[in-house]
RNA sequence: GCCCAGGUAGUGUAGCGGCCUAUCAUGUCGGCCUGUCACGCCGACGACUCGGAUUCGAAUUCCGACCUGGGCGCCA
């Protein structure tokens, strides 16, 4: 049975051991307080200090760090040589005394019995993982395994993790059915984006832009109310630190609800995502220095395209009309002008897909709307066209030809329920809510236009 | 795709025609040190992306390739 979680009062909450034949005894760091009297770690060497008669080491797991404290002639001999011999960043066992001393980190330390090197770490590391140098972005993901020992870069992702829970809670509270849709599909299916194409068999393929047509399709099965959380792929040869081509995107799509139902359930979910990482998160916004988590509050204000184009139009030098896409600037300005996250609302239908509902008295604006953060675009969604002969218009007047869409428009042909939905980017939550100056840091493994590895 | 800035020890940097046998920090190795906590002190080790050109002389200038960062465009 796997173990159960442990309550360290005040702190996060990680699973306590017994992971693995042998290390039964293991607590975990954090769990080792003052009051503790004996404690067996396991953990990576995080430094070594030699004083001549005394050593320190500090040793990491992923709850935090202690100090084991060498009083060179009071340990075994098998101890020392063992200390003799470890490298930084090797995988150490300790078991010893705990002693309450108020000059060590953590009130506390382990005066060790045994010492024992489980996986001896070769030297010099690719970056200094003690952060005393800094290293660069590149050489970090080149090793982002030792890149993600550093407790500042798990903390992301530990506060990422926590993200994702509150939306999963959400949704499946709120009676969503998570799906999972093909990445490996046959046409473009949306146009706009490029794609990325690849071998199948005899066929040629693509990596999917987005679980889009799926997720439609799902409301034409009658499923009311799916989302979807995965990948997405871009082969755009962008090179900004907002975008990637591989990105995780939050689907959802709901029956019988209007734009506006659907954009507060994106409130919801931002909310909730900020409130989990509020309650839950603490010690790792610490670490990232984040003194000041501000919570949004809802409702965010819902702003009309032409109003934003406007707002656009008197901050920035370039000219912008009604109908143009928001650039970069224009964005920038909005942004700085709106202060925390709005909506975009009441788009020209002319510069959002085909699948965007048009307004019945005056069709050449639509039901669409995108989630902006001051930085940047995190969501976008709209009521969908349910109806076969208006989405069968809109795909022909976008250029593209409804014959390659037949697996998705034939559900429209019998019995599609009216729905909206969005896709929100993971990356992009994350990134704006920890204020991170490139996506990639978002992200374990990012793809970009350079980098394939690791 | 366009534009700009770069590529110097494992890591992060200084140097930008001769003062370079290349700076500093960190690291590693050796020495001293019993309360460090970015431990300290002494010593050593370790680098100019690649190819071509200019020049008496190139880390430094020029050309090309490769790689990187950033801005823009494009982008559910």
């Amino acid at each position: 049975m796997f173990p159960p979680f442990s309550t360290g009062a005040g702190k996060y909450h990680y699973p306590s051991h017994t992971i693995g034949i042998g290390f039964h005894m293991r607590i975990p760091i954090q769990e080792v307080t003052p009051g503790v009297e004996r404690a067996e770690i396991t953990g990576f060497v995080h430094e070594l200090r030699d004083l001549g008669g005394l050593s320190f080491l500090l040793i990491r797991d992923r709850t935090g760090i202690i100090q084991v404290t060498i009083p060179k002639k009071k340990v075994p001999e098998a101890v020392l040589s063992a200390v003799r011999e470890v490298s930084r960043e090797s995988v150490v066992r300790v078991a010893g005394t705990v002693k309450a001393i108020e000059k060590a980190p953590g009130g506390r330390e382990l005066i060790p019995e045994t010492f024992e090197i489980i996986s001896l770490a070769m030297s010099p590391l690719p970056l200094d993982v003690v952060e005393k140098v800094p290293a660069e972005l590149d050489t970090r993901l080149d090793s982002r395994f030792l890149d993600a020992r550093r407790p500042r870069v798990a903390a992301v992702f530990q506060i990422r993790n926590a993200c994702m829970q509150a939306v999963y809670e959400h949704l499946f509270s709120a009676g969503f059915i998570q799906i999972t849709t093909p990445k490996v599909v046959a046409a473009a299916t949306e146009g706009g984006t490029e794609l990325f194409p690849i071998a199948y068999f005899e066929k040629e393929a693509f990596l999917n832009q987005s679980p889009q047509l799926y997720k439609q399709m799902m409301m034409g099965a009658g499923f009311e109310r799916v989302f979807e959380i995965g990948p997405i792929f871009r082969a755009e040869e962008h090179n900004t630190t907002k975008h990637l081509n591989e990105a995780t995107s939050i689907d959802v799509e709901v029956s019988y609800a209007d734009h506006h139902q659907v954009m507060e359930l994106l409130e919801e979910i931002v909310i909730a995502a900020y409130r989990k990482v509020d309650t839950t998160c603490r010690p790792f916004l610490d670490l990232l220095e984040i003194q000041e988590f501000q919570v949004p509050s809802s409702p965010f204000p819902r702003l009309p395209y032409d109003e934003a184009i406007g707002i656009a139009d008197r901050k920035i030098e370039e000219p912008i009309k009604y109908g143009d896409d928001i650039g970069t600037a224009a964005e920038k300005a909005i942004g700085e002008e709106m202060g925390s996250h709005y909506f975009i609302v009441d788009w020209p239908t002319a510069i959002k897909p085909y699948y965007a509902m048009p307004y019945q008295d005056d069709p050449t604006v639509c039901k669409a709307f995108d989630l902006m953060h001051p930085r940047m675009e995190l969501s976008s969604g709209s009521e969908r066209v349910h109806q076969y002969d208006l989405l069968v218009r809109q795909i022909q007047s976008k250029g593209l030809n409804p014959e390659s869409f037949s697996f998705y428009l034939t559900p429209f042909c019998y019995g599609m329920p009216p729905h909206s939905g969005w896709g929100l980017g993971a990356e992009r939550l994350v990134m704006t809510m920890l204020g991170l100056s490139n996506i990639r840091e978002a992200v374990l493994f990012p793809r970009d236009r350079h980098r394939l590895v690791p």
